[in-house]
DNA sequence: GCATTTAAACAGT
DNA sequence: ACTGTTTAAATGC
């Protein structure tokens, strides 16, 4: 590396103290950043570092090349062991720990565990001296290079796809393979399996793009081959659902990746609808070069219901919060086992994830009512829909219509995807967790010719218990809930003995909106408009559309 | 042979 | 340009 410290030997940069720890932390980060320090501190190296600052390897990175002299790192491999080398030299130039281990630090640190690359950059910047003077410019390269290296080598650092637009993935400490710290197994079986079929899905498949793309769609990551997938007419709404429950075909390997988005409220629903439906909330995502954190994300769902508590855009909104909610917490992780495997997890699996979410939910939703219903253990949310239906109730009618379509959208997308994911990916994986907890992200969307198609197949049960969610419509509360059960499961729609009780009301319902739908066609907007327009509220008509006024 | 670091080719956005 | 993935070489254990 670059580190011309190697050359004398002990050139130890980060001569101050303990490695990294000095500066850690600072920013951003109030949460301090628990540093696991797994590493018994640096025995301060005699090396009076500084003087590596300003040379900086970058000289040294050029020359040395692959055969690096760095007689600092004695000790070669077994990051593990890492530990147990206390004195002595460096393994490398900012101390013993590994690009692994620092990248895990980094995310460790991070409150919401999981950080963007260039988020790691900045932490190794800020948190380690020897980086300090390396975070711009060409000096930055070489290491950099490696962190990435080392997020995609180790299965112990997961990609979470994130929503935001223009960003880049969180990386996160796989919660599994992180266990020993450094899990060989993905790589090396795809490389044990076959180095041939590695290479097809990896460079093969990129190099001459013009042969390959077709090729490898086959049994591995079919998916590749469908071109995003014909449906919807809401542009936006593809993309939405792509995000949401496919793996990025960037590169046949992607099943490093979580599909799902674990990035929580903030990202999704703002990327494709923010500025459309919550101009207003744009906000909190933005600025911090910290991605939203959990308190963040609270706030942001507590402004909300400061803004407009009983809007009906608000309602929207928040359904689609509900619904990315309900998206987030299930997800895969690469499967180190086979090649494009993926595996899901619970929610459970991440337990910051999980309670931002729940935190989140119980902000702006009925209290028990959404928690109830993402909750798996949880109770059937019966009290809590009854109450809040009953009221509703007698409003049914055009409004009806507009939340209606929003869960026959549910249902359409759901469909959808179980039937024919675009990914290719196995209809099981895909269709069962995402699909599951798959949400309208948002009213347009779902309101699809296509979609309208689908409700055809609706099943009654289900489509009763979302018609009633969505006729509560109007509080926020139900509409927010309202997709949980319907995706969740309906194996537990217990609620159904509930609903049986509005089925009458409900089948009205359902009879007017298919027609309205079938009649159509096109059914885009129109859905839409009635119920919007269709005030209780005065905020309402300002909801109406995308084109609302933030309050 | 394994773990790491470093470099680099490539691909996707 | 940045982000990610993969290969490959070199080195130390």
């Amino acid at each position: 590396m670059a580190e011309p410290g190697g050359s004398g030997g002990g050139a130890a940069p980060g001569a101050a103290a303990p490695d990294i720890d000095p500066d850690f932390e600072p920013q951003s980060r109030p949460r301090s950043c628990t540093w696991p320090l797994p590493r018994p501190e640096l025995p301060a190296p005699e090396a009076g570092g500084a003087a590596e600052e300003g040379a900086g390897g970058a000289a040294a990175a050029a020359a040395a090349g692959p055969g690096r002299a760095e007689g600092a790192r004695g000790a070669g491999g077994a990051a593990a062991a890492a530990a147990a080398r206390k004195g002595g030299s460096r393994r490398n130039a900012w101390g013993n720990q590994s690009y692994a281990e620092l990248i895990s630090q980094a995310i460790e640190s991070a409150p919401e565990k999981r950080l963007t690359l260039a988020q790691i950059y900045e932490w190794m910047v800020r948190s380690v001296p020897y980086f300090k003077d390396k975070g711009d410019s060409n000096s930055s390269a070489g290491w950099k290079n490696s962190i990435r290296h080392n997020l995609s080598l180790h299965s112990k650092f997961i990609k979470v796809h994130n929503e935001a637009t223009g960003k880049s993935s969180w990386w996160m400490l796989n919660p599994e393979g992180g266990k020993s710290g450094k899990a060989p197994r993905r790589r090396a079986a795809s490389m044990d399996n076959s180095s041939k079929l590695a290479k097809v899905r990896g460079k093969a498949s990129k190099k001459k793009p013009s042969l390959q793309s077709a090729p490898e769609a086959t049994a591995d990551s079919p998916g590749s081959q469908f071109p995003k997938w014909p449906g919807s007419p809401s542009s936006r709404s593809n993309e939405d659902s792509d995000v949401w429950n496919t793996f990025r075909p960037r590169t046949s390997s992607n099943a490093s990746t979580i599909s799902a988005r674990l990035s929580p409220i903030v990202t999704d629903q703002d990327d494709l609808h923010d500025e459309e439906l919550l101009p207003s909330m744009v906000y909190s995502s933005a600025s911090s070069n910290v991605p939203p954190t959990v308190t963040e994300e609270l706030e942001l769902i507590d402004g909300l219901n400061l803004m407009s508590p009983s809007s009906s855009v608000l309602s929207t909104q928040q359904s689609a919060s509900g619904g990315q909610i309900q998206r987030d917490s299930s997800f895969s992780l690469r499967s180190p086992n086979a090649a494009g495997q993926t595996t899901t997890f619970g929610n459970s699996l991440f337990n910051p994830v999980d309670i931002s979410l729940q935190s989140s939910v119980s902000h702006f939703s009925g209290p028990q009512t959404l928690e109830a219903l993402l909750t798996p253990s949880s109770p059937p949310p019966r009290d809590v829909m009854m109450t809040q239906v009953d009221p509703v109730l007698p409003q049914t009618g055009s409004r009806m219509s507009g939340r209606t379509l929003l869960l026959l959208g549910g249902q359409a997308t759901q469909s959808k995807m179980s039937s024919g994911n675009p990914r290719g990916k196995p209809a099981e994986q895909q269709a069962e967790p995402v699909g599951a907890s798959v949400l309208p992200s948002t009213l347009p969307v779902v309101a699809s010719p296509q979609n309208a198609g689908s409700v055809n197949s609706l099943k009654a049960p289900v489509s009763a218990a979302a018609a009633q969610s969505v006729q509560l419509g109007s509080p926020p509360l139900l509409s927010s809930a309202s997709p949980a059960p319907l995706g969740l499961n309906q194996d537990r729609l217990p609620i159904d003995l509930d609903i049986d009780m509005y089925m009458e009301n409900l089948e009205c319902d359902m009879d007017y909106i298919i027609n309205s739908e079938l009649m159509d066609g096109e059914g885009l907007d129109f859905n839409f408009e009635p119920v919007l327009s269709t005030p209780s509220y005065p905020s309402t008509s300002q909801a109406s559309n995308h084109t609302w006024v933030p309050s």
